[in-house]
RNA sequence: GGGCGAUUAACUCAGUGGUAGAGUGCUUCCUUUACACGGAAGAGGUCGGGGGUUCAAGUCCCUCAUCGCCCA
């Protein structure tokens, strides 16, 4: 066995540690005959991304909850692979085409697609291997992607099943168009913000004056739409334009006529009350004009450019176009107004691009009918939310659904396998590609040009990467998965989808039990981690600061269910520090394992042993309950503090002098050493893989004990601990850790030299002195005592500092030391505290509604405190007068 | 406009009815053979404002304010 390096190196260990798990293959996990499994797929990275935070944070739940998973006995898979992010790596190889000076039009539809599948295999395992860089233990041998031939049958056995059913259907709607992108994108992939504009005031002339009124004025936030305008509304019940309604205008600058019409849409008190309509380029316009049956009028092509209907501004960019049709409409007089105004614009969520409302053919699924049993299924609880409220986000938007726009205009995707004959007219969708017409012979045949959303084929992940549609033994057993850990964001984009297509396509069977909504984490300001803004940081870097164990653990840190992460990097320090810290413990243990030690289970010979097994009892079940329930701040908080605070400042110092001692005592300390570190290493494996596995490699186990790797070691259940449970020698260890912390405080207080040896005196009696005279030689040793007597009758010596701990009083003789002013005013100032403490109490105690009503126990705990309190205080005052005496 | 969340020590945050906690920072001391990525001892909060319920409220209810997010 290696000697141990001062201080842990993250760098020299990860590799080698990664590499030994892959080769155990431990992540790889096959069907087990009548065992329960548990299954994770991890949501898709988009194969042109690269690791955020948003990444490590989730991959570092699902790390956290399959780990467990694994060293509970379950046959645990998790899921790896990466979406084929039609509109990104579409742009991806288009900018590779651009720098050759070609576009994609350039190529053949084949030629492009086999474009796409070389970017794939040159830059798409990118995150993957970031993955494995955290250390997240996916099964790497059963990698997917939402290309992968059989999940292509996957996702053409849903088109076909949901068109043949007429879920999908075609139709000429306003769809979001992302002129950059080029493509239709789905409602939810619209982002809105508010922008400061304006509202436009215009001037249109009636094409005859009626009732001395020669014109009508309309507000708009768009103005370079009037082009398209095909009739002007108002509401039925406005005083002001009642005999308008029916009259014509002359469309300024294009000079079409068009109606006014009446319309309950319009809202009378918003601008002049007056619209203009553009069936062709808004939602509402659109409906206004079917109920109207106005022509609806494009005035847009695919790029936003003003295309032929827009006469003299066509080629204009819709920017251009609009600063234009404002100057004209001013020069012609016709412009009333111009107002400050904020309203909603939608951006596309890839790419930022204000979205252009616009009208053009696409596919569409009627999503209600999909939505009703995936309601159900989280009301009946069969699919949980965590935290809980995410469930009514869900609801809202599940109540509320609309129907997916589901084309996409790009090449890189799944082709809408939809067939049209152009000599019959047929129009079928087919599992097969179609050379002649199933209805007529005729091979005038042709697919439909357009691909499907991504999240259409990811909504399928659940099962289609156990090999759905093909039967399987591992979709049998692994469907439904345990859990899914996702950012909020994407809850409407894939998790519902999941629910609503999982359902459908296994009988009704849910895709997974337990979604977890996890914090979106910001950076310092709050403000969101962008990579074009340059406020985001990179999780290599982090790993590299502070190894994938510190960063793990410092996001498990921030991790709650109630607040977004402000991101700290000091979380991350500390964290990398308390690596360093196990480290060094361990380090410890193991230099105090000599050669003839024999492994062997715990032995409880004092109470520190009791106590730190009763705190070990108590770890494992605060993690074993808080990991089922993901509460992975306070899971990470309970170790942090075991570790620190009780192992390492108080377990391994109490433990100092027996080693040093040698004998019995120094075996039985050692096994407790290594048992306590071996069970509180795999409690900690999971949020820090590789300093567990590294240190508890090293370990003296027995047979019983080992395995070759702490990935697959046994979790400590809290039902094989419990019998460590051990209250009254957790009240001992507190007792004394106050009297050491007491003594500790004088000799800071006095500069007592580290080394220099001190007389104490504590005045107890009965239970209290038999308590103290069994703590009495590790008070001495974890406080520097030389002498300690336990004495009923002790009286303080003139020059002693004094304390109060656990209700008794101890003295300190410190011949000259004593600095009387200072002691009084520090004494007058306890005494003060403890008063107030004890007024408040003692108050309480005299309530009768207290008393009446309060639980016993606790009444008992107040009546318990106040009388040590009583003592406390006499003795303060017996010590304050004595100091001024 | 509707909904959700937040407001606790200088900073970042835990804490879902019973004596206010952590990390970081700060002060003092300590290079004691696991660890200076460390040890010891400290200072520092009327838990956003107001009202209510309760024997008891940081915690439950109402209300206001501020900030953030989502939906329309």
């Amino acid at each position: 066995m290696s000697e141990m390096p001062k201080a842990y190196d993250p760098d020299s260990v990860e590799g080698p540690i990664f590499s030994s798990w892959m080769q155990g293959r431990y992540f790889e996990q096959a069907v087990v005959d009548g065992v329960e499994p548990f299954s994770i797929v991890i949501p898709p990275p988009n194969v042109t991304g690269s690791l955020h935070m948003g990444h490590a944070l989730n991959n570092t739940i699902q790390d956290v909850v399959i780990r467990r998973a694994r060293m509970t006995g379950q046959p645990a898979r998790w899921v790896v692979g990466t979406d084929h992010a039609g509109i990104a790596t579409q742009n991806k190889v288009e900018q590779k085409l651009a720098k050759q000076g070609l576009s994609r039009h350039d190529l053949s539809r084949e030629e492009f697609i086999e474009l796409c599948w070389v970017w794939r295999r040159e830059h798409g395992s990118v995150i993957i291997e970031q993955l494995k860089r955290m250390g997240c233990s996916c099964d790497y041998s059963n990698e997917w992607f939402t290309m992968d031939p059989s999940y292509q049958r996957a996702v053409r056995k849903v088109f076909v099943e949901w068109f043949d059913q007429g879920l999908i259907y075609r139709g000429k709607r306003i769809i979001n168009w992302c002129p950059r992108c080029s493509t239709a994108i789905s409602d939810i992939e619209v982002e809105h913000e508010d922008l400061d504009s304006h509202l436009w005031h215009l001037r249109y002339p009636l094409k005859d004056p009626v009732a001395g009124v020669d014109h009508v004025v309309v507000a708009t936030t768009r103005p370079e739409t009037m082009l398209g305008d095909t009739c002007i509304a108002v509401h039925p019940d406005d005083e002001r334009y009642r005999a308008l309604v029916g009259a014509t205008v002359v469309l300024p600058l294009i000079g079409r006529e068009i109606p006014i019409v009446a319309d309950d849409y319009v809202d009378p008190s918003f601008g002049s009350g007056a619209v203009k309509v553009t069936p062709a380029h808004d939602p509402n316009d659109f409906e206004i004009g079917e109920r109207h049956d106005c022509p609806k009028i494009n005035v847009m092509a695919a790029d936003a450019t003003i295309n032929e209907n827009g006469g003299p501004y066509a080629g204009l960019d819709r920017y251009e176009a609009r600063k234009k049709v404002i100057a004209d409409l001013d020069a012609a007089g016709l412009l009333v107004k111009i107002d400050d105004h904020v309203h909603s614009v939608g951006h596309c969520y890839r790419c930022n691009t204000v979205i252009e409302p616009w009208l053009s053919d696409q596919w569409f699924v009627d999503m209600k009918p999909l939505a009703a049993p995936a309601i159900d299924a989280v009301r009946d609880g069969r699919v949980t939310f965590h935290p809980e409220r995410w469930e009514n986000v869900y609801y809202h938007w599940m109540e509320n659904i609309r129907d997916w726009c589901i084309s996409r205009q790009l090449w890189w995707g799944h082709r809408i396998p939809v067939f049209y004959c152009d000599a019959c007219g047929d129009m079928r969708a087919s599992m097969d590609d179609l050379d002649t017409c199933p209805t007529c012979g005729s091979d005038d045949i042709r697919q439909d040009e357009d691909v499907l959303d991504t999240w259409f084929s990811s909504q399928l992940w659940p099962f289609a990467t156990f090999g759905w549609p093909d039967a399987s033994e591992e979709l049998d057993y692994f469907y439904p998965t345990g859990v899914l850990s996702t950012a909020r964001d994407i809850l409407f984009l894939w998790v519902a989808r999941m629910i609503m297509s999982g359902m459908y396509c296994q009988d009704g069977e849910i895709p997974f039990r337990d979604v977890i909504i996890h914090p979106t984490v910001f950076n310092a300001e709050g403000r969101r981690m962008s990579k074009s803004l340059g406020t985001g940081v990179d999780p290599l870097d982090l790993m590299a600061h502070y190894g994938a164990d510190g960063m793990r653990f410092g996001l498990m840190l921030q991790t709650t269910g109630s607040q977004d992460i402000r991101f700290s990097e000091e979380k991350l320090a500390s964290s990398r520090n308390f690596a360093n810290k196990i480290w060094n413990a361990s380090r410890f243990v193991l230099m105090n394992i000599d050669d003839d030690y024999v492994p062997g289970p715990p032995e409880i010979t004092t109470v520190a042993d009791a106590w730190i097994l009763s705190r070990l009892a108590e770890l494992s079940s605060a993690v074993d309950a808080g990991l089922q329930t993901y509460q992975f701040g306070e899971v990470s908080r309970a170790l942090y503090d075991f570790f620190w605070s009780e192992y390492c400042d108080w377990y391994i110092e109490l433990a100092k002098g027996r080693i040093y001692a040698g004998g019995e005592s120094a075996l039985s300390v050692k096994r407790n050493l290594v048992f306590v570190l071996d069970r509180a290493l795999r409690l900690l494996h999971p949020m820090m893989p590789f300093v567990t596995e590294e240190i508890w490699r090293r370990l003296p186990l027995s047979n019983a004990d080992g395995a070759e790797s702490l990935m697959i070691a046994a979790w400590p259940s809290p039902a094989d601990l419990a019998g460590y449970s051990d209250a009254d020698a957790e009240r001992s260890v507190a007792v004394l850790r106050e009297v050491v912390t007491a003594i500790r405080a004088i000799r800071a207080r006095y500069t007592v030299p580290p080394k220099t040896r001190i007389d104490v005196f504590v005045k107890a009696s009965g239970s209290d002195a038999v308590l103290f005279e069994s703590l009495a030689e590790e008070i001495a040793a974890l406080s520097g005592v030389g002498m300690l007597t336990i004495d009923p009758v002790a009286e303080k010596p003139a020059h002693a500092a004094a304390a109060v701990a656990a209700g008794v009083e101890i003295f300190v003789p410190l011949e000259g030391l004593v600095d009387f002013d200072a002691e009084k005013a520090r004494v007058a100032k306890v005494l003060g505290k403890t008063r107030d403490e004890l007024d408040k109490i003692e108050r309480k105690l005299g309530n009768e509604g207290f008393l009446s009503k309060a639980a016993p126990e606790i009444i008992e705990k107040d009546r318990l405190r106040a009388a040590e309190l009583v003592e406390t205080v006499a003795t303060l005052v017996t010590q304050l007068a004595e100091l001024e005496g």
